[in-house]
DNA sequence: AGCGGGAATGTAAACGTTTTCAACCTTACT
DNA sequence: AGTAAGGTTGAAAACGTTTACATTCCCGCT
């Protein structure tokens, strides 16, 4: 008649149940399901208890009681960036692979959602911060805003207060400017996103490239849309001075441009040679496909949380900012020029 | 000498501070931070109270007490597949909407994490979960397991005890073979994921469909990875049967698919029709455009999203199921067969 | 004038853990 | 044998809120 239920799905079993149900204090209970020091007789009778009560801890209460949240907050723009997707999953195994969780916003690039998650991120008491601050705020912001350690993505300015992890922007937009070149490409136009610092240092990139090979730049920037960037591209292809090749700051400006060429009947690369950023799935399918530096997202998210948790060990330590290289990946849309009629080869610029 | 800083950035600041810094008690203060019955005056009070002192309530503390913890759970396969991408887009702008947090899971279609994952949902004590099961927990599962409502999203098999939002997947499957029919194809193959039950609705209603056309179907079943795809595609292209037309079940297989024929060497689409699901921005960017259909994603992410709060307004409420429409979206893979010699055109068999 | 009722406020308990501290038990050493 | 040391255990405080309950005050009614 006593039979006991194998699994009691009721919450309302708290620690103390645990406790009763196995002959010991609520604190054995606690230090049994933390590895701390309790015997291996007490501890298997716990995991009994545990067991047959279906107790589950109540992270709240264990949250506020311990002073450690075990979570990390992820801020960026758009989840629907491909960029921000990768990053995200990235962050996330490494934080569930370290017993952590993650609170994910998205601030569309919009200041006032960005100020009210990371108002949340304080109430949440987050651990650590993974962020990719809107351009307007980088600047205002400061370590000693924040009551925990806060690492940058994608967008740090240089000198910028905080550890960060960032892609040589200006080294990989030079060296797709340095690529068209070599595949004998002269007038090279640039479209970039005008609201984040990438932007800004990819068209640096681009520009510094340019001037090195004598060449004239010629660059326009555009809200940081598909949409933006058809307009803008599709009024450039209408103008006499039409590039013979463009560099496009992101995946996004890129699909807006693939379509205004489309439209405009251009032909690639023959008319229009395209490079870009982002190794989506879509640049190989397209045809030709579209040359690309594509970003190590992956080891973006690692080191952003190696560096986050090397902080939390050691608050003190230096500020360290982790520069990682894009690869180019070379397709048919940078294709070598075939009405080049340059005399010469020009001097191997590649790499 | 008394001065006071504008803002104190240090935590530590509790409600008790902000009720001695306010003249009043710790009771009053947080009746004013939640709109309880305080007075005018002490409620200007109060926040100016909160504006100096840099107070950020402490969510740990709250959710404890109060028993509500703000957040809903989202546990999906892998943020990367486009249609979670805006599925958690969605569900995050509903629930930030609601002043409610997000908290978003990778089951990685493996059992073992999922059970972890749902095992964690608990221990938040989450308000609700929305949440895509394998195909394996999705038999097991009953809402009995679970302190909290659930809604499933995109796959939910009929008659499972939970509320459900899901694409009609097998009209959806079946419009595409109607509108292959209707272009002039016969011999129309298939691709389904074989995890998933929405890979085996869509397969149904593929089957149903060439059955109502008096046709014979032949389809295979695949991992859910663009290089399964990949390999069953070239190995079925090599073959004497091969299909004219293919149906395939995500846009993960559509990818592998596209790259087997690209390999194969065959010309969309007169050596081979394609038709699949989810309008990912590429398929409208390859050449030809690829015929899909497209998922209400914000629609389902609402939806279920708003199935959450009714069943939390009111628990006993009989189970809902909102079944959602896909939208064809005609392009250029599934142009009308030039090669068709069938005398008659077939009865209209669109729409 | 007395009294009932409602609104505003304060006091203190409660939420479910972890952690400090003291107590206890064993073991080994002098 | 006595005691120091070390390892387990339990009692109780603490974490920062919300909320039940008591109190006070003010108003209007009889």
């Amino acid at each position: 008649m006593e039979k006991k239920q194998k699994t009691i799905s009721v919450t309302g079993v708290g620690i103390k149940d645990v406790a009763r149900l196995a002959g010991v204090s609520p604190a054995t209970v606690s230090r049994a399901l933390s590895g701390g020091p309790v015997s291996e007789a007490l501890r298997a009778q716990v995991e009994a208890a545990v067991r047959a009560s279906g107790y589950r801890p109540n992270l709240a209460a264990r949250r506020l009681r311990s002073q450690h949240s075990g979570t990390v907050g992820l801020v960026v723009a758009d989840i629907r960036n491909p960029f921000f997707t990768g990053l995200s999953r990235a962050v996330e195994d490494s934080a569930y692979q370290a017993g952590m969780r993650v609170i994910l916003c998205n601030t569309d690039e919009d200041p006032q959602r960005e100020a009210l998650y990371l108002r949340l991120m304080q109430e949440e008491r987050v651990s650590g911060l993974i962020f990719a601050p809107t351009r307007a705020s980088m600047s205002t912001l400061d370590q000693s805003s924040f009551e925990f350690p806060v690492v940058l993505v994608d967008r740090a300015a240089t000198g910028v207060p905080f550890d960060a992890v960032v892609l040589d922007n200006r080294a990989a937009a030079a060296q797709l400017v340095n690529h068209l070149v070599a595949r004998g490409y002269r007038r090279i136009g640039g479209l970039f996103g005008k609201t984040s610092i990438t932007g800004a240092e990819r068209r640096d990139g681009y520009v510094g490239a340019m001037q090195r090979h004598g060449l004239e730049s010629a660059y326009r920037l555009v809200a940081p849309t598909a949409e933006a960037a058809y307009a803008e591209a599709a009024a450039w292809f209408a103008e006499a001075t039409r590039p013979q090749a463009l560099v496009v700051s992101n995946s996004l400006l890129l699909v807006g441009v693939l379509k205004a060429a489309r439209a405009a009947g251009l032909c690639m690369p023959a008319d229009l040679a395209l490079a870009g950023f982002d190794n989506d799935n879509w640049t190989e399918l397209v045809e030709p496909g579209i040359t690309v530096i594509e970003q190590p997202v992956d080891d973006i998210g690692r080191s952003a949380m190696g560096l986050l948790f090397e902080r939390l060990q050691e608050p003190q330590r230096p500020l360290r900012r982790v520069v990682l290289s894009g690869r180019c990946i070379v397709r048919g849309s940078t294709a070598v020029l075939e009405t080049a009629v340059t005399g010469a080869v020009p001097q191997e610029a590649e790499r």
